[in-house]
DNA sequence: ATTAGATTGGGGAAAAGTGGGGAATTAAAA
DNA sequence: TTTTAATTCCCCACTTTTCCCCAATCTAAT
């Protein structure tokens, strides 16, 4: 399971190194794809292929408009990658631009997935989500929790 | 299985590299025909066995106009190709003039297919599906991703 | 302080992408 | 039927990119 978060820098090459602790896990490749809210998930093989086997493999593509859309942003935006020695993974540019990544990145552990965002980016999306806390926080209380 | 993007270019002869990840999966041949939303669909000759036999010739071909359509869009549209030593197609001129392909295309793998778009269609039908992203989003909730 | 583990950067080899030339086949015309 | 022209296909070679390995730096723990 992953959890955490982890500062790591994108050198020139478009190379990221995944955090030591989750390299196990990771070690017989994974599948980097276009996530939501201007960030990138990465999943082990095995979890990438429950994924599509279960969610995506009858979504009728040919005749229904938004399930083509769909598959194009999921599919296609995927992208295999393996472990280097150093425990690095190369992202396509069609990734880092989708997410606009900088040399700052942020590596999230959420469950089943590696969650990949700009450093920028994640820091303003947490002030948000932040101050909404507050406010669900409060509606607990008012709830009596 | 077919993921990823790829930009690969058309030369003067028509000819088109297929991504070096995929040929292994059609070196037995393939088949190109028109596709949905100005590209063209490429099979794996199994693949598109399968097709045509499990899904168009079910079609209720005789009594519905579009049924009859589409399988005339895909079945007289289609084309066998093989790959020469240096792993591209040749595409015909009808193709070709179909999806408005110039030089820089887009290859994307789509799981039991590949798609190939000009690239200018690729980035325009793009930034129209990143505005419906929030309807995406809401079909990936329902989806449980 | 030393050692082990982790991160970062650079260089070289191998593979993939691209373009052009020539042979062979087909078609057309004399 | 023979010759010429055109098109297709195959092969070769160049260029670019990617991938892999090595080395240096940094951090932390003993």
């Amino acid at each position: 399971m992953f959890i955490g978060e982890y500062n790591h820098n994108i050198d020139d090459k478009g190379r990221l190194a995944i955090p030591a602790k989750f390299r196990a896990d990771l070690k017989d490749g994974a599948v980097v794809t276009k996530g939501i809210d201007n960030c990138l998930f990465l999943y082990s093989k095995i979890e990438w292929g429950k994924l599509v086997k279960e969610k995506l493999s009858n979504l009728p593509t040919i005749s229904q408009t938004n399930a083509r859309a769909l598959a194009r942003h999921l599919l296609a935006g995927a992208m295999e990658v393996e472990l280097d020695k150093q425990g690095r993974i190369n992202l396509p540019d069609y990734l880092i631009k989708f997410a606009d990544l900088n040399k700052k990145s942020i590596v999230a552990g959420l469950f089943d997935r590696l969650e990949i965002w700009d450093q920028d980016a994640w820091n303003k999306y947490k002030s948000n989500t932040d101050k909404k806390s507050e406010k669900i926080a409060e509606t607990l209380g008012e709830l009596g929790l």
